[in-house]
DNA sequence: CGCGATTTTGAGCACCTTCAATCCGTGTGG
DNA sequence: CCACACGGATTGAAGGTGCTCAAAATCGCG
C-alpha cells in the first residue's frame, strides 16, 4: 500500500518523529494508522467550526492556529499550533466548538479519526500519551486564559512571547539565543490575546521602545529576557506559569 | 482493608458512581486504585497552585473551582468543578499551575496519583475516558477563553450561566426547569470572566432588569431562556458554543 | 444585637476601542 | 521600469466599556 510505504519512509524523514505521539507508535501501529502526507498553504482551513471532520492532523511543518468565530464576525485564537502537535482529534465529539486554519505553508500527516480510536482503545501507552497531550493544552489555555483575563495588554504580549519562544525552543535547543520566528501578523497576535490589532501595534512599540523586543519582517528579538519576564508578571524560578512554560 | 471496604459500600451510595471516570471501573479496578473518603469544608485547598500533590479527586458532593494567582494578588478561576468531575490528576506535570478550592461543603474520593496512572497503563479504556474528560476541559476552556477575550461583559454573564446550567442539568434532568443553584459569590463570577465584582453586580441587576434573570439567596432564576441565549450571542441551534454546551 | 462578608450604588478615571488616514513592503501587470 | 493594488504596520484623535476608590445597605450568623 502506498500509505504505508509512506509511513515508512516518511517517517524516516519527519522532523517531528521522536516526539508526542509518534514517539510511542510502533511499525504496526504506524501502518494501522493508515497515515497520509498532505500538504496545504497559508490560511487553509483544516476543519471549520461546528462542522464534522474525521481527520486528525499532525503537524511536520508550518505554524497553524484553533479559533472560534462568533456571529458578527469577532475572532478569538484559542491556541497557536507548531509542529510535532497533534489537532483534530475530538473523542466523543462530533461537531468542534472551533476551526482550525494554517498560517503557512505546512505539511502534514493526515490519519483517519476512527484509525486513532482504534489504536488507542488498544494501546493503554497511546491513550496516555493523547491524555498526557490534552492535560498539557488544557494547562496552557488555563495560562492564556488567565493573561486574557487579568493581565493588562503588555502583560500579555510579554507572556505571549514568552510561552511561544519556549514551545519553539524546547523543539529546537540548538536555535539561537533569544530570537524568535514568527509567522504571526499582529491581526493574529491581537486575536489571541483578546485585543484590537491598533492596540497590540502599539502595545508592541512600546517593547521596542523599552528595549526589551525588536521586530520586523516576522522575526522578535528577545533583547531583555529578564525584563519580558519581569513584564510578563512571570518568575522563571519559581512562579506557577513558569511549569507550563518549561515543560 | 478499610479503603476497599469504602470502595464497595461507599461507591453503591455515590451519586456519581455511573459517571465519567467511575462508568469504566470494574470491582478489581476500584480496590486497586485505594480510593478513600474525605470531607473537606469551604474555602479549603484541594491542592495549591506550584505545589506538587500526589492525590487525585472525584468530586462526589459540592462545588470547587481551578484558578491561578498573580504575584500581585489578581486571581483568575478558570474552571468551575462539579459533581462527578476528576480534578488534581496532571499526568506528566509535577506542580500544577492552578490551584483547586472548595466552594461550599464537599464530599470526595482521594485517589493516589501512581495508582491512577497504574490502572490508566493497564486499561486502555480508563486511559481513553481520561483523554475524553481532558478533551472536554480544554473546549470548555477555549469556550471560556473566547468569552473572555471577544464578548462584553453581559454576554460573559449570560454565558457563563448557560454554560453551568447546562452542566447540573445533564447530570439532573429531573430538576426544577430554569431554575439554578449557585453557590457561587459575584466575585466568583467576577474572577471567572476577568471582571471586577462592582461591574459584575451591575451587570447582573441589568440582566434582573430587563427580565432575563432573578436572583438571590444564591439563586438564581432563568426567566427568559431564549433572551439568555440571544445576549449570550449563542445560536441553540446550530452555534458551534452550542455544542460545547449541550455534551 | 453586633460583627463580618457580600451586595449595592455613586462618581471619576483609564485602558483600550473605534474610526480614520497614512505609510510601507511586496507582488503584479502594463 | 514604473504604476498600481494589496495586505499589513503605523499613527492620530475621540469615545466608551469597565476599572478604581469609596461608602452605604443588606445578609448571614454567632
Amino acid at each position: 500500500m502506498r500509505q504505508e510505504a509512506f509511513a515508512a519512509a516518511g517517517c524516516a524523514a519527519c522532523p517531528v518523529r521522536a516526539e508526542g505521539l509518534c514517539r510511542h507508535l510502533s511499525v504496526d501501529d504506524r501502518s494501522l494508522l493508515h497515515i497520509a502526507p498532505r500538504h496545504v498553504g497559508p490560511g487553509s482551513d483544516l476543519f471549520y467550526q461546528g462542522e464534522p471532520s474525521d481527520e486528525v492532523f499532525r503537524i511536520r511543518e508550518g505554524w497553524a492556529f484553533l479559533y472560534e468565530l462568533l456571529e458578527d464576525g469577532r475572532r478569538q485564537i484559542v491556541q497557536f499550533v507548531l509542529p510535532g502537535d497533534l489537532v483534530g482529534f475530538h473523542p466523543e465529539v462530533t461537531a468542534p466548538s472551533f476551526g482550525a486554519q494554517a498560517v503557512n505553508s505546512m505539511e502534514l500527516c493526515v490519519i483517519p479519526r476512527l484509525r486513532l480510536v482504534e489504536v488507542a482503545h488498544r494501546r493503554p501507552n497511546i491513550a496516555y500519551q493523547l491524555a498526557c497531550m490534552f492535560s498539557h493544552d488544557e494547562a496552557r489555555a488555563y495560562d492564556r486564559l488567565t493573561s486574557v483575563g487579568r493581565k493588562t495588554a503588555i502583560e500579555r504580549i510579554a507572556s505571549l512571547l514568552l510561552e511561544l519562544f519556549y514551545r519553539l525552543r524546547r523543539r529546537a535547543p540548538e536555535a539561537p539565543g533569544e530570537m524568535l520566528k514568527l509567522p504571526l501578523t499582529q491581526t493574529h497576535i491581537a486575536d489571541a490575546l483578546g485585543l484590537t490589532p491598533v492596540h497590540t501595534n502599539r502595545t508592541l512599540a512600546l517593547l521596542r521602545q523599552k528595549g526589551v523586543i525588536d521586530y520586523g519582517n516576522g522575526l522578535f528579538h528577545i533583547l531583555a529576557p529578564a525584563k519580558l519576564f519581569a513584564i510578563a508578571g512571570i518568575d522563571p524560578g519559581s512562579g506557577a506559569e513558569a511549569a507550563t512554560l518549561f515543560h
